[in-house]
DNA sequence: CCTCGGTAGTTCGAATTCGAACCACCTTTG
DNA sequence: CAAAGGTGGTTCGAATTCGAACTACCGAGG
């Protein structure tokens, strides 16, 4: 660990760039989704993935482990939502140990709501800012980054 | 505002894999200087960018602007720099209200010491994943994101 | 059946975040 | 010079984050 390989000029770019970009998308998004729906970002990607679920329903542990959160982050905003309304807590039959969280009437219809707005915010900001190339070239270098980061850290 | 332009299959993928790489590689490195050297990332980024600057000191309000922080959240972190020694702050001659931060040598003798694993961080997780094409296609791509959003939102 | 190691989720305390309110001071204008 | 408005930083309270400890439970081995 003697010599170290500091980063180029062109690496650097990118670092500051995405370092950057990653903060300030992040938090014009958060704002907007507060503004406009009284949802954190946090609490809209667990909307999203329960809506993805044909039951509209997935274990504690799974929706952890797909998101940033933390378990313990993730049950705090759980807790939140079901104070509002939008979600329900279901322990599982089988295993009484396990939760499901459950989107509710209320939590699909406010996801509706929202999405609009925020798939227009995720344009502006980030996706019809980037040429094709780079979008493509996103997806592919920042998929790979992120999955080697799943399968080691997590 | 009726008809939504969805995201289609690509940007899809693109949107997904910044979000999670943002979150995971901050994370990542967050944990690596906080294991290391005892700094948290953005301690680590301020003492950087007190470094670059030829006397090593940045008014307060310079610092926030380049920084990822709210006005109060850079307070916050100079102070516990502050604690550690590794900063000092200084109040500006010709303006009263104004404040420098000011590294010391324990901060700069910090910093050179969190460079090389840091670098290596950074390397592991983002920069040597990525393609040649990829890096530059990110730093330009990431690069006109940011600077439009400080632009604008700031 | 009983114990043991592992798993699911929550709770706890400490640290960090933000924006809004605030104070002190500068600077312009009449 | 005095008033008014703007600026630089800090303080405040509320919300959110994390990891570590904890509780309760499952399932395998003997």
């Amino acid at each position: 660990m003697s010599d170290t390989r500091w980063l180029s000029a062109e690496e650097m770019r990118a670092w500051r760039g995405f370092l950057a970009a990653s903060a300030l998308v992040n938090r014009a998004l958060d704002q907007q989704l507060k503004d406009d729906c009284d949802l954190s970002h946090p609490q809209y990607e667990i909307l999203v993935r329960l809506a993805a679920e044909p039951e509209g329903e997935l274990r504690m542990t799974e929706l952890a482990n797909g998101l940033v959160n933390s378990k313990s982050g993730l049950t705090y905003q759980v807790t939140q939502l079901e104070k509002a309304g939008l979600v329900r807590r279901r322990t599982c039959p089988t295993d009484v140990r396990g939760v499901f969280a459950v989107l509710t009437e209320a939590g699909r219809a406010r996801l509706a709501e929202a999405a609009p707005g925020h798939v227009a915010a995720v344009r502006a900001h980030l996706i019809d800012v980037l040429t094709p190339e780079q979008l493509t070239a996103i997806a592919d270098g920042l998929g790979e980054v992120s999955s080697r980061l799943r399968a080691t850290g997590h």
